[in-house]
DNA sequence: CGAAAGTACTTCGCTAGCGAATCATTCGTC
DNA sequence: GACGAATGATTCGCTAGCGAAGTACTTTCG
């Protein structure tokens, strides 16, 4: 049974010299990760949320509540100006609030709000349910066998 | 020996209620695709190439340096309008060229040009050494057994 | 044969994000 | 204690892409 990534390769053959093994991972991560997030986009409709309002709620429940922007730039891995713009939003939509600093004025405290705790949990939910059902065609073994394989090579990435 | 996402699962515990497993081989994708991209692109500049034009280009050489905007839309997964701005900017920098079908002339014919597959061909040998100093971390078996994975949960998701 | 439906691409208005520059504040050093 | 460097966040101008509407052409069918 082939896959839209065979059926690539094979379209592919004589075209050019490549490594078809590497080819082959590379696709179907860039496939997988595609297919998620639009999965993850159409579920998160739901709950009138967007992906990237999601994934700012996460990590910043993940850190208690609250953290600062640059933080959640670094963490998420976007720049500084997006990380404002993403704020900017999501303060507008009152799922989280802003506040200069005490101590330090240069500092800004995100924390989110009831509403944003609230959707993010209904969120969860769902995307939950995306992310199982793509893993859930491998069984538990290969689960870990494929998260020793990731994680192999993202630590030579990562140096 | 730790990863970033063993690190983002740790802290992450006792927050909220999620699988492992799941959430490691989800996050460990997103991260190496990111981390793929931002590799060729800064890896492309020494050819003067973007990502998004190599991508066209690419698709463009496997289908013989010919082919119609739809069948490109399609094949990359991205919008028609998306696909016209491609090609504008692809055009203007004389990597294509476009003519109107002389039978049907609501199709545009998208064909390569001589720039165009010269600069592919000196990217093409920059991404595959990207490519492989990830997936080099991995031997060959294990490749094999990685792929086969992936090409579970894609055929899984693609129905 | 001619109107209606379908097809292929483009245009338009909008959004998220980037890099570089800027502003405000704090730290380090003499 | 004052001045220059460093730090944290924001603003600005720009880019790639999306969805929806529009345009130009072709096919279908009464």
């Amino acid at each position: 049974m082939d896959d839209s990534v065979d059926r690539h390769l094979a379209r592919w053959k004589g075209y050019a010299p490549f490594d078809e093994r590497t080819e082959g991972i590379v696709t179907r991560m860039q496939f997988l990760v595609r297919q998620l997030h639009q999965a993850k986009d159409r579920a998160l409709v739901e709950v009138g949320l967007q992906q990237f309002e999601f994934e700012t709620l996460h990590w910043l429940v993940a850190h208690g509540g609250r953290a600062t922007p640059s933080q959640l730039a670094g963490e998420l891995k976007i720049s500084p100006a997006g990380i404002t713009g993403r704020l900017d939003t999501l303060e507008k939509a009152g799922l989280l609030r802003r506040t200069r600093g005490e101590r330090d004025r240069r500092r800004v405290d995100v924390e989110i709000s009831d509403l944003g705790r609230e959707l993010w949990t209904g969120a969860q939910r769902i995307r939950g349910e995306v992310e199982d059902g793509m893993v859930g065609a491998l069984g538990v073994e290969e689960r870990d066998a494929l998260n020793a394989l990731l994680k192999r090579m993202l630590l030579a990435v990562e140096e």
